[in-house]
DNA sequence: TCGATGACAGATATTGAAATCTGTCAGCGC
DNA sequence: GCGCTGACAGATTTCAATATCTGTCATCGA
């Protein structure tokens, strides 16, 4: 048997990310995964138990691509405010990038979003782990005063979510935008900071 | 004549919104509007030169309805802190209680504002004015300090959007946010806080 | 044995013809 | 004159027939 042609999970997510980018989430269908890869759509079945989770393993795989430098930035040593700050301009940039990019998927990633689908749920949870690790890192250099750094983090989260979600992607192209991005990561910073230092 | 059998804008706008209400807004006619008149819909073109401008101004006189609390704590009295906090938790309620009493006339405001219509965008920037307001009466009672009101103010604004725009109203309902929405407000008001007051 | 197939039922999407709607305007009646 | 009408053209929506898709499974061939 030729490596190469045997129908691998991994082959099929291939597969279907290049349709979604061809052919858009509205008109991809599994028979067009299965033609490109040359066997019918019965196969595909057999590894990916429905349409939605063959979808779903996609983005999850494009999730995770787009948060690695988030990741090492979050696992980075350094002043924490500096290191948040680079981290959420870093999220930005990433979206704003993608939107660009990869117009289809990330149409795909909108319609999850909208679903509230579990794999973007854990996802931006993950995303709120990495903000809490930066938040007690702060904490621990007596940068930061935090009651509670998980609930702290989800604020953050949820406080940028105008310049991370999907949703309000159209707003990002704006002129004003940088300037608005500006003024709520210095508020944000300002809110965290252990006060009188001196 | 009788006065009250006069087509005037303002008994049109009160047919649009209940035709807007029966029928939601993917539903409603210019023609179902005159028929509750019991007019033609030329007539209707007599006073308002489209849909979009009719459907815009009953947009309006809905949101400045839902801002008239808004305004009235915006110039109230007292200490900016609590009344920022105040003004933050009365409009997340006003857009929660409008979700859940008028939902068509919700939805009608939602397209509105993925449209990024001009009755939303005015809005919004009365939004802002009024807790730039705020602000500004805190920072001249010295709790607040803050280099750029009106930027600031937008900041506060663009924070909360995952709790009034209508994109998100699906997560309001949700037992966690409650908590969320608190631990945004006090990393938002310490933000704002006059450092070191003692 | 084991992955793949292709025919199938029910659900969903596409299509094109018919109906309805939007926006205009000449003309009617008060 | 003035506000309203109703007929109209072109755009949009509806609807039902048709085609395609999803998900299943008995069967095939290696």
């Amino acid at each position: 048997m030729n490596e190469a042609v045997v129908l691998t999970p991994e082959r099929i997510l291939e597969a279907t990310e290049d349709v979604l980018r061809r052919f858009g989430l509205a008109k991809a269908t599994v028979v067009d995964v299965a033609r490109a890869l040359d066997v019918s759509h019965g196969s595909v079945y057999r590894h990916f138990p429905s349409k939605a989770s063959l979808r779903d393993a996609v983005a999850k795989r494009w999730l995770d691509r787009a948060n690695e430098p988030l990741c090492k930035l979050a696992a980075a040593d350094g002043p924490a405010p500096e290191r948040l700050e680079k981290w959420l301009r870093t999220m930005f940039a990433i979206k704003q990038k993608k939107v660009c990019d990869d117009p289809e998927m990330f149409a795909t990633y909108l319609a999850l979003a909208q679903e509230a689908r579990e794999v973007v749920e854990s996802y931006k949870d993950k995303q709120v782990d990495l903000l809490a690790k930066i938040l007690s890192d702060g904490v621990a250099q007596g940068v930061f005063e935090i009651d509670d750094v998980k609930a702290t983090a989800r604020a953050v989260f949820d406080s940028t979510v105008r310049y991370h979600h999907p949703a309000h992607a159209e707003e990002w192209a704006k002129p004003e935008c940088p300037a608005r991005i500006e003024a709520l990561i210095s508020l944000l910073l300002r809110g965290l900071q252990a006060p009188c230092k001196h």
